[in-house]
DNA sequence: TATTATTGGTTTCACTTGAAACTAAATACA
DNA sequence: TGTATTTAGTTTCAAGTGAAACCAATAATA
């Protein structure tokens, strides 16, 4: 009887590792230039600007829901953006639990500039991968979401 | 002149965004494998605790350096996986600020434990690529690696 | 219509984090 | 030598996090 049958187990070959660690590496970069470079917004903060500015009018529970983030980081990534003057906010006149927000002029603005530097940090990043990697990553991050799911229910 | 002349950002598309996200679940799902699943164990001991499994004797600061975690988190890890009796510490002879870890018997156990499970959840995770795209995912995180690095100097 | 359950959103609380300060030891250099 | 710098590792502190409790409003059900 073999004394050890499992192939080991070595971490940088192990992928939730990998994908951790570069997944902390790219969010902690980027995040400089909207966090520190004198715009000072939170990571919490610039994904609900981001989504905003795709669409408007959503509450916070379509946030929530399509960038994962759990509802008291919405509730203040919110607060923080409102506090600010970078939102709009409507009460739903139905139903008064929820307030619908969208961005204000000043959101709008601070989006706009902040927008092409992230585009632009994430082009020097993907400028190492050729056009079918860049796809790949893309197809291989969908399956891989896909089967989470599956994996979570 | 045209008013907007930046290719606009989908989040959906946008890489930093969609690898965060993806890690985040990876990270949170497996976790619970070694926190809760009555192994009691944090994330950074689980590291230190595989990381010595592949090498034995090494520091504190190397062990920070190949997981990529900070002094503080590495010191805290150890603290907590030495208080259960799953490190054997030894004092360098020459140099006394530096120790040297290893995994004890018990360390050695609860690794040999663990670390099947760990596999077995990455084959479930990975088992919709096709050899190829694990690979190209492999390949894809190495070159963004180094780019990062180019990057961060 | 009263009662119960659910939902959108906020707040509390215990825990984790990383930067910076710190301690102790070793090294460099005057 | 002695003084300044660097390094290994710990601790402190302020901030961020998510689970759970909570509040107010709505929906479901008796």
């Amino acid at each position: 009887m073999p004394e050890q049958t499992s192939k080991s187990l070595i971490l940088q070959q192990f992928i939730p590792y990998r994908m951790v660690n570069t997944a902390k590496r790219i969010s902690d970069n980027l995040s400089k230039i909207y966090v520190s470079e004198h715009f000072g917004v939170t990571i919490p903060e610039w994904r609900i600007l981001a989504r905003l500015a795709e669409d408007e009018r959503l509450n916070s529970r379509d946030i929530g829901r399509i960038t994962m983030m759990d509802k008291s980081k919405v509730s203040r990534g919110v607060k923080l953006l409102d506090g600010k003057g970078l939102l709009i906010k409507e009460k739903d006149e139905q139903d008064h639990r929820v307030t619908y927000l969208s961005l204000s002029e000043a959101g709008c603005r601070l989006y706009h500039e902040l927008a092409p530097r992230a585009l632009e940090w994430e082009s020097r990043l993907i400028r190492v991968l050729d056009t079918s990697e860049y796809r790949d990553l893309m197809r291989i991050l969908e399956k891989l979401d896909k089967q989470l799911d599956s994996m979570e229910s």
